[in-house]
DNA sequence: TAACTTTGCTAACGGTGTTAGGTAAAACAC
DNA sequence: GTGTTTTACCTAACACCGTTAGCAAAGTTA
């Protein structure tokens, strides 16, 4: 009784084709210019059928916030591993960070865009690493071999997310070339550098 | 001949009504919530009538995104004017931002949130004060005073509105209270000191 | 009073997300 | 193979949205 099955495979493929069709028009038109109708329209099926699938337009929204947040927690991991040193994986990570943002400008957008929300940045990954273990354990051992024992690592945590978000989301609001791009990489270098600086001590 | 002027006068009022009205609807349902016909109806005029006044919906926000620019850069103005010292000048200055952020969040929302893109977050005020001159003059003063020359002023501008921008689009994105709101002006307050003595050398 | 200008309205156009209700085809049970 | 049930799918609508054309009434001027 092979039919349920094929009825499921098709089902499936008419959700990944809604969700194939909807990234092309996300990339060629932008988020603000997304509507169901205009899925329907591509997939050649009626507006009601985009509703057996997900629950509303937010819905789909939401997996593309999940994948971009799996994607960018690849790119860091992968990042990470390319060294030991703590100070060196942090800056590999927010180039990791930088490159995923202007790479994949859509799912950054829709990530920490007009709060979507998908998540805090953390959770909704699938549950084995979180960004926030991906980064903190660097930071930690970092701060460690500190004489100062007075920082607070869970702080630098949080200073770390918002100069990278704070730089990106800035240059992607500016009007295209406000400063040359070579400019921002070098404000991300430096303020991470100088960041990674204050807690050697 | 009062008969004009009384007549633009009352042209004014119903413009001013329209801004008032908007903002109401903003402050208790959200930018996302205003609409052109919410409006003409909370005016008690037809939908047409506002368009007598504002070109398009889009005018409508960029009226209130020019005095969101408007009221920060005079806290930041006034901010700065409490020290002389440089280091203490930046530090005012977040302050102000950050107050001004949190205390004006729609403002802030409009301004930094969905780029209604108002301005490149420098031109569009009275003329006078740009943000540039406020934020960087200070910087300017503490960098010729460290030794080492080759840090780049431009640069440290950048880092210094990343930094804010960072952590409060974060925090206002975020779910409520993912973090206590003291431990967010803590990281504030960390992120602008590491900042300030990084260009103290 | 007649002509003109301004003011404000109704009603529409084309778009959005979402859903109720019906039909025809496919799958199942006998 | 026939009858019944389930599924897939569509049409049409609802309630919104921004925007504009065209008209009627009121106010102003000569």
């Amino acid at each position: 009784m092979g039919i349920a099955e094929r009825r499921l495979r098709q089902k499936d493929e008419v959700r990944s084709s809604i969700l194939e069709t909807a990234w092309n028009i996300v990339r060629e038109e932008g988020w603000q210019s997304l509507s169901i109708r205009k899925i329907a329209d591509a997939i050649e099926y009626s507006v009601p059928v985009i509703y057996d699938h997900f629950a509303n337009k937010e819905a789909i929204l939401l997996e593309f916030g999940k994948q971009g947040f799996n994607l960018l927690a690849s790119k860091m991991e992968e990042a990470k591993k390319t060294t030991e040193e703590p100070g060196e994986q942090l800056k590999a990570m927010a180039d990791a960070y930088w490159n995923f943002a202007f790479r994949n400008k859509e799912y950054y957008q829709l990530m920490f865009g007009l709060g979507i929300a998908c998540c805090e940045t953390d959770k909704c990954l699938p549950g084995t690493i979180t960004f926030r273990d991906l980064v903190m354990e660097p930071i930690s051992r970092l701060l460690a071999e500190n004489t100062n024992k007075q920082i607070n690592g869970c702080l630098k945590y949080h200073t770390f997310w918002s100069v990278m978000h704070g730089l990106i989301s800035i240059k992607m609001t500016a009007n295209t070339a406000e400063v040359a791009d070579e400019l921002n990489k070098m404000v991300l270098d430096d303020a991470i550098d100088g960041f990674i600086r204050n807690l050697k001590g």
